[in-house]
DNA sequence: CGTCTGCCTGAAACTTGTTCTAGATTAGCG
DNA sequence: CGCTAATCTAGAACAAGTTTCAGGCAGACG
């Protein structure tokens, strides 16, 4: 249970004797990946987390069991991928049509109601990735992380905050995203309605606002 | 799966015949249900939300493994009224020593910066307790709502909102309520520092003092 | 061409949450 | 006291995530 990550046993195919970096797949094994997500968000799309079930996924992407969990080491890492790669294609799209709102805290507000509308139209799969990115635990940190960077830059991107964002900003942006994915959790539970959710989005937004865009005091902190 | 509640069928013990509300349970069921909290609260803080198998609760706290599910109908009900528990006492005590600070948005922090330390002392309990609070779904909404509630009134205490909060008020305790959980899970999950999760409080706390204290327009609410 | 190493398959096994059943106990009540 | 319904116990059974194993296949390399 939660064995963290092997030392030196194959964990992504391609991961035995090649770089310490990121493994690299060969073009049968991208593919087979690319199916086993799509198989994924499929299955969630149509029934949510409980209906994501590593044997379902495994047949639907015409793989053996044993090769799904090599591919993924569970199914809480196979959802966090899969939020991953929504995230991807949402920043994608949010690249090409930027909120056109004035102020940073409104084009946040903005781009996050978008967000928000996107999942309202797959809310089982949201459901899917959004219990997976909670439950997940130590051994999932490093998907996690590359996710809540991807957030990160979404958010940032809507602040147009620039390259070199101020640590009162990074502040405020971790707590944009908490209240975003918690705010998320709350209406998939169902203990909160979408209006409630937009106000919490436009309420945590006036931070923004607030934080300088670039600190005058140049001291610079010792960690 | 996920049966949510059944209509008429015994879900408490003592849940049959009697009134529609509260279940109200004999001396030796009261006792047998402290027991169970009891004992998983042991094994919760030993080992965190892993070592909390129904089994070993069952054994531990001396109930036949039916007998557990007829009190808490699953695993996540029965951390989520641990958590229940852990919230009440907190209240009781913060009742006790309220928060010193000035400003309202102040004593907030510090309120939830003395639940942070109680947390740290414990850290694997806290683990499987939000695990729980993030993992449920709709069938354990009530019992995630009643920690929710707990939670609220513990944050309008420290700002010392009165019995009245405004809508305003409302909205940035749900923000910093969602701020705390996330944080919390992201410290546990090892991916923020402690001091993240102070800074992440400190910075949502800003917001309490944005929020007017009583909006000027004294239109009661009907309710 | 033959071998070798690593990847993939199919299937069984194991773990833990959850459900079900049959019988023993208990509590309330006439 | 004896009856009845609810509760509790022990244990099997089931479901889904995860692990393991034996063997097949394919490309790399001599």
């Amino acid at each position: 249970m939660t064995t963290t990550s092997r030392a030196g046993v194959p964990g992504v195919p391609g991961g035995s004797g090649r770089g310490p970096g990121r493994a690299q797949l060969t073009e049968r094994q991208e593919a087979r990946r690319r199916g086993i997500l799509r198989a994924t968000a499929e299955l969630a799309g149509r029934g949510g987390f409980d209906a994501v079930q590593m044997r379902a996924v495994a047949e639907r992407a015409g793989v053996a069991l044993g090769t799904l969990y090599r591919y993924f080491p569970s199914k809480i890492h196979l959802l966090v991928a899969t939020l991953q790669d929504q995230l991807r294609q949402l920043h994608e799209t949010l690249r090409k049509r930027p909120p056109t709102a004035a102020d940073p805290g409104a084009r946040v507000a903005q781009t996050l109601m978008r967000a928000f509308r996107a999942l309202q139209r797959e809310p089982l799969l949201a459901d899917a990735m959004v219990r997976a990115l909670s439950f997940a635990d130590r051994s999932v940190s490093p998907e996690v992380d590359v996710a809540s960077r991807l957030t990160t830059a979404i958010i940032l991107d809507a602040m147009g905050a620039g390259s070199r964002p101020t640590p009162e900003q990074l502040s405020v942006v971790r707590v944009i995203e908490h209240t975003w994915h918690s705010a998320l959790m709350t209406w998939l539970s169902g203990r909160a309605s979408i209006a409630q959710v937009r106000i919490d989005i436009e309420t945590v937004c006036r931070l923004v606002d607030a934080a300088p865009d670039r600190t005058p005091k140049p001291e610079p902190k010792s960690r």
